[in-house]
DNA sequence: CTCTCAGCTATTGTATACATAACGCATACA
DNA sequence: TGTATGCGTTATGTATACAATAGCTGAGAG
């Protein structure tokens, strides 16, 4: 048969995997559903076996969940699971924040962090921020923080921050936030920045201890900032917010 | 054809990554050195689809790293390597004891805790330690610290300590400590004795904060015990130590 | 003698066929 | 009317066939 359109620039797996993804942060397939193999092989226009690797590869990542009786199902995640990966999430880059501390840091490889940092000063410049600036923000922080993570050296702690965002990068809180349009958003943002500032200036000095509790402080005010902004709304589509916001923000 | 054996008692996915992983741990499959699909179909008595899973889970539990041009090899461990990963699952681990002793857990729930702690004093309790007993303490350290983790009640975080966990527990510290019959052995086990009652009693106080810097400092112990026992040995041969210890042990 | 290119082989990536087990529905009996 | 059982359908688990690529070997030329 194969009339079946295959990109070959891509691997099939991979392919599935991103799409699958995709639908399931997308809110196309809800938490605690079902996962159809046959349903997926048409959606991503893989075959069944592309498609179970990238099923087996999103379980390990923590969005799927195996059914005892065979078959995966979109994971559910309470609003605890959320802040427990951000705090998890912070006390990872506490360490990692401290390594780099510790283990030093060229000047040079602080320049990308710094380069991030002035960014995000100018775009908190304006008041109330634009939802362009916003989402700036967002990719701007997520870099931030990739970019101090790799500073830690340490392939194991990379290797195992990766994973643990996948559940704080995906958490709506800054969607919600902005959303929600707090008063408090922009102070927020601006104590964020300034934990950022922080930091750099400890791992400059070789400073690991206080590196890591400015980090670990920072996912602190992540947490109730996520808290404060889950109070304010009715109602939490974990998922479908997830459509509009892909990467992390505190 | 099918004349293959099939035992139907356990999938074959599962079968395969137990085997596969038995291979590496034991050393039959050493560090940088490819995995032949067809050889591990041989082996495992499983067939490529089951094979291909379980190498992708195992790929996903940092065992194995796919080669860009296709497969997998066995991933090498540097010697910071497993200490980061020791110092990364203290960390974790001290968070985990941190939620326990906050979120409060009652008497009979830290009865396993204890039970663990009395069964390993009276091990230690000879001098010196025969190799049977120091064999039932890893396990029953395993055990605690296993046990430690399921108390903190927060999924993500008991996920992200079992995937921390891969390294440390396959670590040959303990091993490679027995062996070369360190003088400080048995005096660095009942310092990691006394931290697990330490701990417990921060838990059953909630004192959050107390509980986890035993944590942390229970795994730095255990990072300078392993370099202090890697330095009495003049060459490390990690993965083929991982046959005789396979828990882990501090 | 060495380097390069071509062809082959072996291994992986992908697709699909087959087997088996689970779920649902319908029917019959209590 | 409700429950239990059996059959059928559907989906997953497994095996294997097919396709494509990467690496290797050998031969030929410089």
């Amino acid at each position: 048969m194969a009339e079946r359109e295959v990109d070959r620039s891509v691997s099939q797996t991979v392919k599935a995997q991103l799409a699958l993804r995709d639908q399931i942060l997308s809110g196309a397939l809800r938490p605690g559903e079902r996962i159809s193999e046959l349903q997926a092989v048409e959606t991503t226009g893989a075959s069944r076996t592309p498609v179970r690797m990238a099923l087996v590869r999103l379980e390990e990542e923590g969005l799927l969940e195996a059914i005892p009786s065979g078959g995966f199902m979109v994971k559910a995640f309470s609003e605890r699971d959320i802040s427990d990966s951000i705090e998890l999430r912070g006390t990872l880059e506490g360490l990692a924040a401290r390594f780099a501390a510790e283990r030093g840091v060229s000047a040079r490889e602080l320049e990308p962090l710094k380069e991030c940092l002035a960014a995000i000063d100018e775009l908190l410049r304006q008041v109330p921020i634009s939802v362009d600036a916003f989402s700036s923000y967002v990719t701007l922080n997520a870099r931030f923080h990739a970019v101090l993570t790799e500073l830690s050296r340490s392939p194991p702690l990379i290797r195992q921050i990766d994973r643990a965002s996948a559940l704080p990068f995906a958490s709506p809180s800054g969607f919600v936030m902005a959303q929600s349009a707090l008063p408090e958003a922009q102070q927020i943002l601006i104590i964020a920045q300034e934990h950022h500032r922080v930091v750099i200036d400890a791992i400059e000095n070789r400073e690991g201890a206080r590196a890591e509790a400015i980090m670990r402080e920072h996912a602190r005010l992540a947490v109730r900032n996520l808290r404060l902004a889950l109070r304010n709304r009715t109602h939490l589509d974990l998922l479908p917010a997830l459509a509009l916001i892909k990467t992390a923000t505190d």
